[in-house]
Parts: C-alpha cells; sequence; structure tokens
DNA sequence: ACATGTGAACTGCTTCACAGCG
DNA sequence: CGCTGTGAAGCAGTTCACATGT
C-alpha cells in the first residue's frame, strides 16, 4: 500500500466522529462537503484522503453512513481490541487510566506501572499499579500493544528503550522530550508544554 | 515577519529544552548537529529554523548556549507571565492544573471552571474551581490571555464560543472535536483518542 | 578545518478543476 | 444536475550543497 500520511490518518479519525455521530442521528449519506465543514477542511481533501483507500462514494449524492464508518473503522484498525498498559501513575497517567474516550474505541487498559510504593496495588479506575520492576515479565505475559508514557522526561528514553525491549511496539509519548525508537516502533509524543509554548509564540509574534 | 511554520515552533521549543539541559551543565557552545541529535531532526534544519530569525551562531564554532536561549524565550514570548484559565475540572483539568512543566514555563493557572456544585469552591492544587456561569465576569476581571479546555466534545463548540465572546484569544483544546474560531484566535487541539488512532493505523497496516 | 547561513532543488501535501457517473 | 474521483498544478516545508566567516 502507498505510503498514507500522518494528517491524512488524522483527519480519517475526525471522518469517523462525525459519521458516527451522523449515524446516531439516522442521516443514511452524508457529503464530503459537510464532512469537510466539521472537520474543519475542504470537501476535496475529504475525497482525496477517502480515495487512497477505494471509492466508497456515490456521486450525486455522497457516502453511505454506516458503510463509510464501518469501512473506517476497518481502516483505522479499531475492529481489534487493543491492549494498553500506562507508564508512570502520576496525575496525567490517573487522568488517562480513566479517559472514556480510549474504553469506548477498543482501547483497553490492562494495567498501570510505577517506582512508588505508596502507590502500587492500588487501583486507578479499575486498573492495578503494578511496580515497575514486573513491567518485562508482565509485557512478556500479557502482550500488551501499545504502551503509553506518562513519566518526567528525564526517565522516558530509558523507560522507552526498556519498553521496546520487552516487545511493545506502538508508544504514546507524554514525556516532554523527543524520544528515539527503532523504525519498527510506532511513536506518537503529545507535548503539552510544546503546545502552550506555540499559543505563547501566537500571541507575541501576532501583528 | 514572514509567516512561521507551526512545524518550526514545535522544534523551536525543543531546542529551547536542550539549551536549557546544557546551560545546566555549563556547557559553553552547542553546534546545530547536536542540537538535530536530540531533537530528531538534521542540522540544516536547525539551522533553517534559527535563521528566520536571525544569525546568533559564529562559523566553525555553533551557538553560545546562554545567548541562543535567551534568545528562544524571546521569540516564544516566555519572558511573559501568561495568566491560564481552565475550563472543567474532571480528571484531565485536574491533571493539568497540577502539571509542573506549564508553571516551570511562566504559565500561571489563575482559576478553574466547572458546573458541577460538588466540585465549585474545591481546589485542584491550589487553583480554586469557580462556577462556570462567573465565567464572563472573571475573564472580564482577570483577563486571562489563555484557556484550557478540558471539557466533553459535544460541551466544546458552546463554551469555545463563551470563552472568545469573552475576550480571550488563545485555547488549548482537549476535546475530542475540531473547534472553529474567529482567524485572531489562536487554537491547538490535542487530541489523545485520535493519537491512539493513529497508532492503531501504524499497528494494523505496516507491511 | 569546521560549522554557519542560505539560495536552489526536491519532496510531498493541498488545492484546483473537470471528467465521469448516478 | 450534483457530487465523487483524480490527474495536474500549486504551494510549503525539508534537504542539499556550497559559499562564507572564524
Amino acid at each position: 500500500m502507498k505510503r498514507i500520511a500522518d494528517s491524512t490518518v488524522r483527519r480519517l479519525s475526525l471522518y469517523l466522529r462525525y459519521l458516527e455521530d451522523a449515524e446516531g442521528r439516522g442521516l443514511p449519506t452524508i457529503s464530503s462537503d459537510e464532512l469537510a465543514r466539521r472537520g474543519g477542511t475542504t470537501s476535496a481533501q475529504v475525497r482525496k484522503d477517502l480515495s487512497f483507500f477505494g471509492s466508497f462514494g456515490k456521486r450525486g449524492l455522497g457516502y453511505a453512513v454506516p458503510e463509510l464508518a464501518s469501512r473506517l473503522r476497518e481502516i483505522l484498525g479499531l475492529q481489534h481490541d487493543w491492549r494498553v498498559i500506562i507508564v508512570g501513575a502520576g496525575k496525567i497517567g490517573a487522568a488517562l487510566a480513566g479517559y472514556r474516550g480510549f474504553q469506548q474505541r477498543g482501547f483497553r487498559v490492562i494495567g498501570a506501572y510505577d517506582t512508588n510504593p505508596e502507590k502500587i496495588g492500588r487501583q486507578l479506575d479499575g486498573v492495578t499499579i503494578h511496580d515497575m520492576s514486573q513491567l518485562e515479565r508482565d509485557v512478556a505475559r500479557d502482550r500488551p500493544h501499545i504502551a503509553i508514557l506518562a513519566i518526567p522526561g528525564e526517565d522516558a528514553q530509558r523507560v522507552v528503550d526498556r519498553v521496546v525491549r520487552a516487545g511493545v511496539r506502538a508508544i504514546l509519548n507524554f514525556a516532554p522530550v523527543q524520544l528515539h525508537v527503532p523504525g519498527e516502533v510506532a511513536l506518537k509524543t503529545v507535548n503539552m508544554a510544546m503546545e502552550l509554548e506555540g499559543l505563547s509564540f501566537a500571541l507575541t509574534n501576532r501583528d
């Protein structure tokens, strides 16, 4: 398959959200123009994005809502039941453990890890916090697909190395550093401080 | 000034982080090559990014660490003391209220807002939770520069409209929808579910 | 010799515009 | 006629390569 741009995949996620909305309201079809308006893009962009995966639309009509939603779920791999671990049971880790947006999409948090003895054994929204030293053993046994890192920046590279060595091939990183992983590992970084700095820049340098 | 790409600003934030690291260790200079290695990019990219704002380097030597750090703080507007409000005092809002990465960079959280009567009046890491109905009054009085939205997607557009109408010109949105704001308002969206779906896509469609 | 600064080439995403089809 | 699907054009961001300065 042709390489798909990151930005395209992000938009597909958005389209799916609006399709599910339309599905809930029983709308039978939706046009690229309508999807574009909701997703803050253009109808040409919507059609181009979808065209990478086939031709699901009906000319003169638009896209059948349930079909397209189902096809997008398939493309994004959301029919899969993904097992997720959270490394770091601080405030951010705790917020993520209870985040309903994950569960709803088929991401199941099967465990959390921390080094703080006070936290080990406790639960975060039904997710047990384990000792970090058991990470490798548990990963070998439970084979999580995705690891979410919610730890300080200075520990992040060391921890991601352990997680990758243990066999996890997809990482969502909340530590405010650029991590280095082998090419076969998928990595996304969410850097909240960096986003705020982007706003600071915009406020400072607006004409 | 020439328009600066979003990706450039993001990298500047990263460079600054490494410069502060180098500053702490007393390194006098750093090369574009070194910055590139840490930031996961190329030396040409680093030099291009910096060149938009002037020529701070010394040929044959690299960049003076404290000077460049200071210049980047200036460019990013981080000498400013930014006032921030958090709208939505759920798990995510609570995590953000206590996030040290914000305070360290000059982002001061001056208040939080929620509609839940049980939460109003309580504190989150020293930040008082106010009734959402007081938002307009407080914004007029305290003039926050930035609003962080940590609320459900279905409420987000309505709330961002209120916040913008009240006079806030920069928004950091954690709700999983695309928001629409007037052109003079800076908006960044962090969509954690979407990032996970990007990983799901990568795991599903890897060759 | 070494590392910056930068025009030029390149790559890839977005937008355009229209043919094709229901 | 309306809306999709898609080559072609346009544009923006990245990489190259080398002249320049220390």
